[in-house]
DNA sequence: TTGTAAGCGTTATCAT
DNA sequence: ATGATAACGCTTACAA
């Protein structure tokens, strides 16, 4: 079967068939504007018959909107990443978009690129999640005038909308479940102060244990990356010299097992000895042993509110949606 | 600034701007068709000015090539999936081709849209990681005639190229590993035995530990599906009863590690009491204490042979690539 | 080497 | 309610 550059079958084949115009057969597929009982049935059964599927960069083309949503991440391989793709192709699915992806790797000058060939697919929005460059790409997102949506970590300059949590909310529930089991001796593993969710998450922290009386020394505040690496570093640094300390609260799970993965490697047991608390709930969770108490993100939620926000964008002023995290109990904490 | 509705900026504004006709702009644009230095000069500096981005739709229209790859995956939160999503957008993007991105969730009807909006939109090629309606998903591809590559899983029917591993060599990868430790009494947790490669793995392993002169008990080999929770519970029906296995191989790291989440409940030490292999490499092997002992797929170059094989397909029959696979050795495994 | 014009497959405007 | 026809923004014969 030589199926190499067969000619699509197009509208102007359906309307043959059926003996109408073209601009019927697309009044019937769109069905908004009202046609004739009869027509619509010999231009459906026309459709069916020659199994017509309107093609969608002409269409695209012509409205000026690809019904596609493009999606930026540094990459794909994190599960916070993975996550975000897979509920962010679901909600857009569910309302007829398709998605497309691009990893940039950190690099300005890629993501840049990609952003651009969004736009030059007539994309209706791009979501990002993290960005690379921030002035750079407002940049290309104002120029061109597509919408944009942030998810995950707020832009500083309030011209776009995004989705986050309530980042000093997940301090202060890490806390108040440390503080609960009886600890005092409190130690806490943050991403890169450079980011200012990080800066909110440790000062919900800290000044939730304050309120418990309890005060976080500096020296028990370590800086990490996000990345597992960073947090066996951390957990050598806490616990290199003996200081007391009998709970950790990492700011993502990554660098949670990360420290667990260290203080086993020393011999001490969590949570017999140390409790540890994560952030974010990646499957990874539940499959350590022992398995890791975690302040969960929303991200189902927060994919969607994304698609949402993005796709009723009419040219109002950007949005800010705020979402609460919660927190699951397993077994990497324990009283004291 | 009125952002909205802008015309977008087209070859006919660069062509008015340097006073030359939409095609020449277009052939130096592309490059391929000779064109005076003087005029050259002319166009790009208009296209500088006027910042020109060649629509893409328009270009995928004319050309029946939208410069796209389709990717279908079952799910994108899986490590596999994720690795496969990140290698191939890369591959892409190297050879100038975006990535779209569809997860049907083994639901066919919503696989057998995904295929139908990639074909509409011009896809160069769509690459498939699990199929979840085999016969089906065959049938719109030569109906459609859109080349296709099947990753991971080789599809039955050999009327599709593929990208696989030697599944029989991880096989006798990991009963060679074991045997050298000096392992006899040795079990393995398939995934699903209606999946060929599972079955491939299995013969593979089987027949270098028979190669040993051990044998493999099938009271020691359970089914699993690949996920977590099933190698928690194969884990369970291989140490409920004590029938002296001192080590496992797992046909994913997923359910190895599901296992070792048995065992550790149980108490029984990894590696001390019982050894354990996996196979894929994902990155929560290196993570978890004791790090875990895997069969390595070459995801990377999986991805990019996949991705070369589609885009170089010309006409020709469909071809079959098989990748080798290596062992890292970890600490989840000992001499007995 | 360059220009003209047709075509890719839709939708939208304007008649009828 | 339906049909012609001009866009949408590009490539590509065919002419010059």
């Amino acid at each position: 079967m030589d199926s190499s550059r067969r000619r699509n079958v197009s509208i102007a084949d359906v309307a043959a068939l059926a003996r109408v115009s073209q601009s019927t057969v697309s009044r019937v597929i769109n069905g908004n504007i009202p046609v004739e009982e009869a027509t619509r049935k010999r231009v459906d059964s026309a459709i069916q018959i020659l199994s017509f599927k309107p093609n969608l960069l002409a269409k695209g083309l012509r409205k000026r909107s690809g019904h596609l949503v493009g999606l930026v991440v540094p990459e794909t391989v994190h599960h916070t990443f993975a996550s975000f793709i897979q509920f962010i192709e679901e909600s857009c699915l569910r309302l007829g978009y398709n998605l497309i992806l691009g990893n940039h790797q950190n690099d300005p000058d890629l993501e840049e690129s990609l952003i651009d060939n969004f736009v030059r697919r007539n994309v209706d929005g791009i979501i990002f999640s993290r960005v690379s460059d921030e002035s750079r790409a407002m940049r290309i997102i104002s120029r061109t005038g597509v919408p944009a949506v942030v998810i995950d970590r707020a832009i500083e300059k309030e011209s776009l909308s995004s989705v986050v949590i309530d980042n000093t909310s997940a301090g202060t529930l890490a806390a108040e479940h440390l503080c609960a089991l009886g600890h005092t001796r409190i130690g806490c593993i943050t991403g890169s102060m450079k980011i200012s969710l990080c800066r909110e998450r440790l000062s919900g922290f800290a000044n939730a244990l304050e309120a418990k009386g309890i005060a976080l020394d500096e020296r028990w505040v370590v800086e990490g990356d996000f990345g597992f690496e960073s947090g066996v570093s951390a957990g050598r640094s806490l616990f290199e010299r003996e200081q007391g300390l009998t709970a950790i609260w990492a700011q993502n799970d990554l660098m949670a097992v990360g420290a667990i993965k260290y203080l086993m490697s020393r011999g001490i047991s969590v949570p017999r000895d140390v409790s540890i608390v994560g952030m974010d709930d990646i499957s990874l969770a539940r499959m350590i042993t022992p398995s890791l108490t975690t302040v969960v993100q929303p991200f189902a939620e927060i994919c969607q509110k994304a698609v949402e926000l993005l796709l009723r964008q009419t040219d109002e002023k950007p949005q800010r949606v705020v979402l609460q995290p919660t927190i699951a109990i397993r077994e990497s904490t324990r009283t004291l």
